[in-house]
DNA sequence: ACGATTGTGTCAAACGATTGACATGTCAAA
DNA sequence: TTTGACATGTCAATCGTTTGACACAATCGT
């Protein structure tokens, strides 16, 4: 590969020349310019960035750790991020942790390795004393510690709206499908803001945990046949994310449960897939595109130097389609 | 951050013993050994990959290019992907081209200043000459182009399968759902196989184009619409992938045809989704994890120098589930 | 004709690590 | 006593780029 040297000579310049056009500092005259740029083409010169980070100090890379890009609230996430990173010229390093702690300090370790300008955690498998040693542009997911600034949308929100409506539609026995509730997530704020809103209401409700970051279809389908033989009579569900929202769809058809009439389902996140499965499903929608804007808005203005907030908790909403 | 050089000083060794202890080469003492990583510890420092990768030539960076990771084949490729590139230690960057060619080129540009030391391309809008000229460790997904190594199904068998199966099962006006012809990939090869399958039983198709890769909701619907309308007969549909069969299954609900008792339906790819829709869809199976093993695997050849096969054209299989 | 502006050059240090050449020393085996 | 393995050190070059200091011309306005 060519070097600026390489550019330099060919062009019959200095290395100083090409940089300062490359960077555009000094008085150039057009001429020049164009040369440099005739040479570069011709030579298929690219600066190497590894060079000017090791002198900037900064890579221009942003790491991010998400549990799993294929479960589609990650995927969307994911989207989101590298969109606005792009914007930024911020190249993405993907991490999958596979809520495997393991996975994830290792490549905490590497991101720290190749000087990643800053990390986004959508995955926090770890130890809270973990990342607080971290000591590093961080923004968190879903997930607060101390004083490192996270996004998440507004989850008690996000339960009490559909508590709301199972409520107001006449719902009597509740089932509530939520994740881990030992990962310290802020998305547990969904299922105490709903139980306390059914029990304000003196109404039944069953809790039932999964693991909604990894998803584990076997696991789904044992849930269901377990809670649909404990309980045949529920006729409200509120499933933590739109997959398992799915998965309770499909079951109901299988006992021949009618959908909305004999059970009402609301699920969470709205992700493109909610719509693909009928009855289209009604649900909690978090703002992805804004919190991926955000998430990278909040690492840059670390890197910059600049204020930023550390509680950034977006508005959530009811969209209401065909389950309820 | 701290230096090698910190390191030294603080441990009071040369670097050269401490990047001895680092690289393991040269004798060194269970004791000194011991006394440069405590030292490491003590100070939290990484050894900067960007200076090693600049004397190195090599980042241990790949590069992939999808269209999108938020479609469901794309983000399960992906994490296949990631998967096999960390366990052969190197780190994954993400890029989403929307389809863009002003996009993808602008991020194969970002990836050879970067250096990275190949890259998959997921999604390839540019002209063949673009991809000849680049002259750096690439694989292709479901696109061949000259020498460039490539990983793909068996396309043609897949569209095979699909026609097959619905005339077994009695199909007599068949819709094909496909994605654009225009874009020379080795999914067309669905396309053509199973119209040739269908013409020599003498059976009426209808082939209708999509852009399946990066899915406009907007544009299924009014597709779905138009097609019905037109043609209210249909007894089977093949689609492309299982998105678009998820909203055949959809508009078929919505216009009282039973599945599969009035139209049949079969998908591709069978991502996980096909199982979230009910009832679940019938599909040809893509080996998504083999094809991201067998990607990785073919970057590291060509980093190591090893020979590889150009051609990898993978099996595919038929998942019956219940669309026919 | 003078000084300012413009354009280009030379030189060297710096970023953080690796590595080869070579020197020096200790210690134990032969 | 000699030899060689073991252990560590010094020194300098290298990877590709940026940047500041400084020098030297040419050109321009006045």
């Amino acid at each position: 590969m060519a070097t600026i040297n390489d550019v330099a000579e060919r062009a019959g310049l200095s290395v100083t020349t090409v940089s300062r056009v490359l960077n555009n500092r000094g008085y150039i005259s057009e001429k020049t310019r164009r040369k440099v740029y005739d040479t570069m083409a011709e030579l298929n010169y690219q600066p190497n960035e590894i060079a000017r980070s090791l002198l900037r100090k900064q890579s221009n890379l942003i790491g991010l750790i998400v549990p799993n890009v294929s479960h589609p609230f990650f995927g969307e996430l994911t989207d989101a991020i590298e969109y606005h990173a792009y914007r930024l010229g911020y190249k993405l390093l993907l991490c999958n942790s596979q809520l495997d702690p393991a996975k994830e300090r290792d490549y905490i370790e590497m991101m720290k390795r190749h000087r990643v300008d800053g990390i986004i955690m959508g995955s926090h498998t770890l130890e809270v004393q973990e990342y607080r040693n971290l000591n590093y542009p961080l923004v968190t997911i879903d997930r607060r510690i101390d004083a490192i600034p996270y996004v998440a949308s507004d989850n008690g929100r996000g339960g009490e709206l559909a508590a709301e409506l199972l409520i107001g539609k006449g719902c009597r026995k509740i089932a509530h499908f939520c994740g881990n509730l030992q990962l310290d997530m802020l998305s547990n704020l969904r299922t105490t803001a709903f139980e306390d809103k059914l029990r304000s209401h003196g109404i039944t409700f069953i809790t039932l945990q999964t693991d909604m970051n990894v998803f584990d279809q076997q696991e789904y389908e044992r849930l269901m046949a377990t809670l649909f033989q404990s309980h045949p009579d529920i006729d409200g569900v509120f499933a933590t994310s739109d997959i398992i929202a799915s998965f309770v769809i499909k079951w109901c058809r299988k006992l021949g449960k009618e959908i909305p009439q004999d059970i009402r389902i609301i699920g969470y996140d709205d992700v493109n897939a909610a719509t693909w499965v009928s009855p289209a499903i009604t649900t909690i929608k978090q703002p992805i595109e804004d919190m991926g804007r955000l998430a990278v808005e909040l690492i840059r203005k670390q890197i910059d130097g600049e204020p930023f907030e550390t509680e950034n908790v977006l508005p959530v909403g009811l969209i209401e389609r065909e389950t309820t």
